[in-house]
DNA sequence: GTCTATAATGAGATAGAC
DNA sequence: GTCTATCTCATTATAGAC
């Protein structure tokens, strides 16, 4: 342990400061990526939010495609977390026996709280991934990060929802899956739209909605 | 009419050719806007696709934002024109009396399907229209354009739908509507990902699936 | 790990000739 | 209407002191 290393590897832990720097750097940058875009939010602008100097946003998130990357990472796995213990706790609570499948509702249900719950109560934070999730979402750019940071969790759903309706076809309930992703998706960036008009609905009462409306679609 | 005319009114009409340029640059920057987004797409990389010098560019666009207004606005008027003709032809066949309320799938049907129709067999450029709609719709940055551009059609569709359901609180009636074009916009942004799962549809089943799914929601 | 300084590039806009 | 040339500013990235 006392040989030397490679010099690309890490020579010791960083510093607390470091890793407070670090994130200060990634919540400044997942805000303005939300705000602005990948191309509209450049380095000098997340410095200075972050209160740090130009170059220790490179030292840290190296290049800005990056540390695009580094954000969009950071929560993914988090909320994927969160899905898949909501649905093992769902299933779990069924309980008869491990095989049956859930009902449809409940699926969707596990996959679609926790993204609105953290969005909308999960500080400004999570409400700025929300939309940073948006972008990633529509340009075809971002196709791999997405792939990435997302796909694996949402296979693990497409096969739920395909048990909970076994007289679908496969393919469209991919496509239902990519209109409800959608819909969620339109909470985080055109929710002006929906409050401005049905005023001061709670989280629960848009998931109830958002649910209702992709039920009923599924079951179509 | 032979007075002099103020500095800041047209002269004299444009030439063929200046018009002609005009529609290149147009076409251009819809594309280009398209594919990169606003900030991602520059004035010189319009100039260049549109085989012509930046500085005409700034001469037929104004500035890069007002360029970017005029090409959203430019085929909404078509756009608007399209899904309106369509109720009034829906409404015509109906015929019965004219304040009897069209069936919900047939008013969902005149606003989803001339976009869709469009965009998937309207050519590239129509097609690049439906990406650029869908970066308009989810950024608040570009809510006023959004506003002037859409709304005004999409006010007769929300009616149209209340006169079709109408027990339906018209606030769900709003917020299905913002989920409706989320997931038709998804055609636009997404559909590697619904075509790569369900080949080789065609833009009927995939409208009538859109369809499906929404109505179903509506009705939810 | 953090900072200053700067390199290298590209951006949007416009003046003025033709 | 179109083009050349240029202004001014902001961009990402990095080298090197501390």
């Amino acid at each position: 342990m006392t040989e030397k290393l490679h010099k690309n590897q890490r020579q010791r832990a960083p510093s607390q400061r470091s890793l407070a720097t670090r994130d200060r750097i990634f919540d400044a940058a997942e805000q303005l990526f939300a705000d602005r875009g990948f191309e509209g939010a450049s380095i000098r602008d997340i410095a200075r939010a972050a209160g740090v100097q130009g170059a220790l946003v490179s030292h840290h998130g190296g290049s800005k495609e990056a540390l695009f990357a580094t954000v969009v990472a950071r929560r993914a796995e988090e909320l994927s977390t969160l899905r898949l213990q909501a649905l093992a706790a769902a299933k779990a609570q069924a309980q008869s026996d491990a095989e049956s499948a859930l009902p449809l509702r409940q699926v969707l249900h596990c996959f679609l709280a926790p993204f609105i719950h953290q969005t909308l109560h999960g500080g400004a934070n999570w409400s700025a991934y929300g939309r940073l999730i948006a972008h990633v979402s529509s340009n075809p750019r971002w196709q791999q990060i997405a792939q990435r940071c997302f796909d694996p969790t949402a296979r693990v759903f497409l096969e739920e929802i395909a048990k909970a309706l076994p007289e679908a076809d496969t393919q469209k309930i991919s496509a239902c899956f990519v209109f409800m992703v959608s819909a969620m998706l339109s909470l985080c960036t055109s929710r002006w739209r929906i409050v401005g008009l049905s005023q001061a609905e709670t989280a629960e009462d848009l998931t109830a909605e958002l649910l209702d409306f992709c039920e009923a679609g599924f079951r179509a």
